[in-house]
DNA sequence: AAGCTTTGACCTATA
DNA sequence: TTATAGGTCAAAGCT
């Protein structure tokens, strides 16, 4: 898969640019977004050694660490999306509109990469932030099942933690036997702030998961509603990737619950 | 009727 | 060893 472009992917997961995109921004994105663009977090290991880092030591002691190495799901669609975050090396977003992908030059290092990730970031930030104003907070049904990164993710529970104020929701893949979950962090005017991804999912990428074959079919309807789901962006709000923005602590954090997740 | 969300309780890990 | 925090379970209710 090293050298499975993006777009490989995107044909190989049956899912088509335009599709993509739609999955991006109605699905994944928005969704998860719900109004701000969210902190995306990621315990998920990347799926490959690659210079994703925005922050050399977190991750040169992820490269060197046994999560990445025995991260079995990092193999196969980690994340949300079918494509983990390896994506940072600056040419596979994940959630990269496909020109935008296109025209990345390759980093030609780390510190390239480092800009072109940064790069990448900020504009994407820009793509989405102009799309669709939201109104008013995202009911969770839409942060929850609506993770159309294309997987179905069911919700089964909600906790407020101390270390942020906002309450956390906990997802699960709906996929029979996938182990993949998601938490997703909340703030209080509806705004995504942080997610997190657990595990990787163990299948390909479900077709039907656009189109919620749940019975709540009007849950679907307004999960997809644009109008509902796309945000208005706030200056205050930002994609600050995991391998970013994110401080110590919390990565330190992540990396504990992925060693024990590891083991 | 199936599947999902909600929510309090319970379990486990960590300091 | 104990307290606290984070994560999960599972029953109830909803769509």
């Amino acid at each position: 898969m090293s050298s499975t472009s993006f777009t490989d992917l995107l044909a190989s997961s049956g899912v088509d640019p335009y599709e993509q995109d739609e999955d991006f921004l109605g699905g994944f994105y928005p969704e998860e977004t719900g109004s701000g663009l969210p902190k995306f977090k990621t315990a998920q290991p990347p799926p490959l050694p690659i210079s994703q880092s925005s922050r050399s030591f977190a991750f040169s002691e992820l490269l060197d660490s046994p999560l990445l190495l025995s991260s079995s799901h990092s193999l196969i669609s980690p994340t949300t999306g079918a494509f983990p975050f390896q994506g940072f090396n600056g040419s596979d977003f994940p959630w990269q509109l496909p020109s935008q992908t296109q025209t990345q030059p390759q980093p030609q290092n780390a510190a390239s990469a480092l800009q072109e990730e940064t790069c990448g970031v900020q504009d994407l930030q820009k793509k989405q932030e102009d799309p669709v104003p939201r109104e008013g907070k995202v009911p969770s049904y839409m942060v929850s099942r609506n993770s159309n990164d294309g997987y179905g993710w069911r919700k089964y529970g909600q906790k407020q933690v101390k270390k942020s104020e906002n309450p956390r929701s906990y997802f699960k893949c709906t996929y029979p036997n996938c182990v993949s979950k998601k938490i997703v962090e909340t703030a209080s005017d509806g705004q995504i702030t942080e997610i997190i991804y657990k595990g990787g999912h163990n299948h390909p990428k479900p077709e039907f998961t656009k189109r919620p074959s749940s019975s709540s079919a009007a849950n679907a309807r307004r999960m997809f509603n644009p109008s509902s789901v796309v945000s208005e962006q706030s200056e205050s709000s930002s994609i600050s990737f995991d391998y970013g923005e994110v401080d110590e602590e919390k990565e330190q954090l992540d990396i504990k619950r992925l060693k024990r997740e590891g083991e």
